[in-house]
DNA sequence: ATTCTTTATTGGACCTACCAATAGCAAGGA
DNA sequence: TCCTTGCTATTGGTAGGTCCAATAAAGAAT
């Protein structure tokens, strides 16, 4: 049967953009499971002699892959190109892009992360088991104690552990490397505006969930939750912006 | 205070990779929004001249924001790069990429997806407004064309867009996007197992799904939404595999 | 045994040249 | 007039070479 007068009869030989057939190679051996995090590629000659390519393309196509964050480089004498372990970094970065392009709001992104805690507490309750809480309660007791110490450079860490080990009583780590994201996005932006919090507040606040997540109260721990980010929230937006 | 022996006196003047830096100069213009998307930017030999630096720095700095989602470059006269629109493709590539790399399992997506399309449902009842169904019945109504005229090839968008219309009815470009990624993801790897599923049995859960949200019972509507994504997904384990 | 020096390896940057696709314009023919 | 054809300037894509800088390991000096 004869196309119509417009389209196309043949297919391009060659798709453009050599690189590209690079990077497609990389990933496959990676799905394949030819190539596992922490393995080390050829050296760029070398990759560039046995793909035949020219080592600008080699290049090219590991800053694809490095900026997928599937690589990482190292300079000098044994270094090269090494599979990286994934990470929620991939995740976030996406969402900073996002963010840059007016895609989507911090407005947007903070309610979503709200949303996506309380339905992870939901999950919980929902499944009727005991959570196991001794990564949160040893991070509360962390952060009090980086709290009266006055150590306030710990808590941003803290305060995203703490995040990330509720998103874990899901055992889900889809969910886990998504609110992880979010999570680091927000704490990013946040760092820009605000020098610090109430660090008694944060405490109160902290105790209060994990009183009512042991006492099996989720819903009233997802009210605790949601209210000290809406507070967060408000702070954010009345702090004045250091950039 | 004198540092400790061993620590960096000074930090490096310049951090190594140039082209990074290129990066970083082009993100910030997007992020002050000095350039917006359409926009195009200077000629790769151009851009190497302001900039300073050679060609081949400014090509692996394109490459990385290509990569990215935020450029797409077109050859040839009044080619170049051109700033893109966010989607949420950006966020399916990293999430593709956490499964490649083993970091992430289908099953935890698919879970996943289920729990947020729920918390959507949730999020719609709890807010108390009637939510504007106009989208989601066309969109029904489009499938169930599709299935009695046999177009199988249709019902791949429509239901992609059937779920990207849940998503949107919390009107959140971040829930959107992530659900938007989810979705593609599944469907490309659904779309390697499975030829075709069956129309009728769609049809029939997505008008029950849609009766129930009219009629304002949005728990059935998750339990409806949640047991049809179980039989596909028991569908999608036991499908044999077509690479 | 410890410390310093050398050296081979390897990524980072630069450069020049050429190829290939593309849009726009001009010339030519129906 | 309108469509085709071909030319041309622009611009990304690829090649392949040079040099520099960082680095780890081997070797030399203490």
């Amino acid at each position: 049967m004869a196309k119509a007068a417009g389209e196309a009869l043949f297919d391009p030989v060659r798709s453009d953009r050599t690189f590209e057939l690079v990077v497609q190679r990389i990933r496959e051996k990676l799905a394949a499971g030819e190539l596992r995090p922490g393995d080390k590629l050829p050296a760029e000659r070398e990759l560039a002699k046995q793909l035949d390519v020219s080592r600008n393309v080699v290049r090219e196509a590991l800053r694809a892959l490095e900026n997928a964050g599937m690589l990482k480089t190292r300079k000098g004498a044994h270094g090269g190109a090494f599979i990286e372990e994934g990470s929620a970094a991939q995740i976030s970065t996406a969402l900073n892009d996002l963010v840059i392009l007016n895609a989507i709001s911090l407005d947007d992104l903070f309610e979503a992360r709200v949303m996506m805690l309380g339905m992870v507490l939901d999950h919980v309750a929902q499944s009727g088991k005991a959570p196991d809480l001794s990564a949160l309660e040893a991070n509360v007791a962390a952060t009090a104690e980086a709290v009266t110490t006055g150590e306030s450079a710990r808590r941003v860490p803290l305060a995203r552990a703490f995040y990330h080990e509720i998103a874990a009583l899901t055992d889900n780590r889809a969910l886990e490397f998504t609110i992880d994201a979010q999570t680091e996005m927000i704490q990013t932006y946040l760092r820009l505006r605000v020098s610090d919090m109430d660090g008694d507040k944060l405490l109160q606040s902290r105790s209060a969930f994990l009183a009512h997540l042991r006492a099996g109260r989720f819903d009233a721990a997802k009210v605790e939750l949601s209210e000290h980010l809406e507070r967060v929230h408000r702070r954010l937006w009345n702090a004045p912006p250091t950039p």
